[in-house]
DNA sequence: AACCAGGACACAA
DNA sequence: TTGTGTCATGGT
């Protein structure tokens, strides 16, 4: 009997309820890059923890590779706690919008641990989502630490952290294909070793503070500032305007029009109210739906 | 085989 | 302040 088939142990898995939760669409929306869909289930590394989720009707099903009896780690990078319904319900009762949440109802915000999502976007400018899955990949698997895994399953290594890429080359960090973003992710992991920016201070500053502080580091503009507001501390008013978000802006809102991106920025401040960045991850993950549906046609 | 990808930055006008 | 070229790589 192979390992990999025995079911886990009790005390590696526990069962979260869930209302209005779309684990795939979670996942596979552009805010993490690290999942994987295997026999099944979706396999990742959150922290320094490996962890297998299943997904069944109003449940997710974790399982680790150790026994676990405090998962507010999990349960917190998930928001399983918060309900889906006042956020939806707040929205401007709009035709794309309506057409965006049907298209992917249940899909949530992650919240992740800072650096790792800072560093993520910083690598991710001008990159398809796989290609950004790529080279985070690689900078693991040569810089990260080793994460314990069940029996029978290869090795995985944790996202590497700042201290450690700081130490890098930029020749390093080159090899794992990243381009001209090598030097911007060495000078961020930089400040951030060294607290020239603190990024565990953040949370308890106003959003257009932390938004500063971001920005003052190498490679973070507005866009990858208000990605890593969104997906890791949480301010659910950011909203990041990628090549996608301008898109289904202009398509839908302003009649296919050239518009400046400053101000599509204050256009989402006044249009979707206080969840604006969740508006944005509908649209975001709505209009690249669209595409692959077109794909195939 | 061109075109484009979850952009930022230095520089010009 | 706003517009343009550049950066590196590879998917579609």
């Amino acid at each position: 009997m192979r390992h990999s088939l025995l079911a886990p142990l009790a005390e590696c898995q526990t069962r979260f309820a869930v209302h209005d939760y779309d684990l795939d669409a979670t996942l596979t929306s552009g805010q993490a890059f690290r999942w994987e869909w295997s026999d099944g289930a979706w396999e990742g590394i959150v922290g320094d923890r490996w962890v297998q989720l299943a997904f069944s009707k109003d449940s997710i099903v974790a399982v680790a590779s150790e026994k676990t009896s405090d998962w507010t780690w999990l349960a917190d990078y998930l928001q399983v706690e918060i309900s889906l319904h006042p956020i939806l319900s707040s929205f401007p009762d709009d035709v794309p919008l309506r057409a965006a949440t049907q298209a992917c109802r249940g899909l949530r915000l992650l919240r992740q641990e800072p650096w790792e999502c800072l560093a993520s976007f910083i690598l991710s400018s001008t990159k398809q989502i796989v290609q950004i899955r790529q080279i985070i990949h690689l900078l693991c698997e040569r810089f990260g630490e080793l994460v314990p895994v069940p029996l029978g399953y290869q090795p995985v290594y944790a996202f590497p952290s700042a201290h450690r890429l700081a130490q890098c080359s930029e020749a390093d960090l080159r090899d794992c294909k990243m381009g001209f973003r090598a030097p911007y992710l060495k000078a961020a992991a930089t400040m951030v070793d060294r607290l020239d920016v603190d990024l565990a201070s953040l949370y308890d500053l106003p959003v257009d503070e932390a938004r500063i502080a971001l920005m003052a580091i190498p490679g973070v503009g507005p866009k990858i500032a208000d990605c890593v507001l969104l997906f890791a501390y949480g301010f659910q008013s950011a909203f990041p305007v990628d090549v996608w978000v301008i898109k289904a802006l202009r398509e839908l809102y302003f009649r296919g029009r050239r518009v400046k991106i400053q101000r599509l920025q204050r256009f989402s401040k006044s249009h979707f109210g206080p969840f604006a960045g969740y508006a944005q991850q509908y649209l975001f993950h709505y209009m690249r739906l669209q595409k692959k549906i077109t794909a195939k046609q």
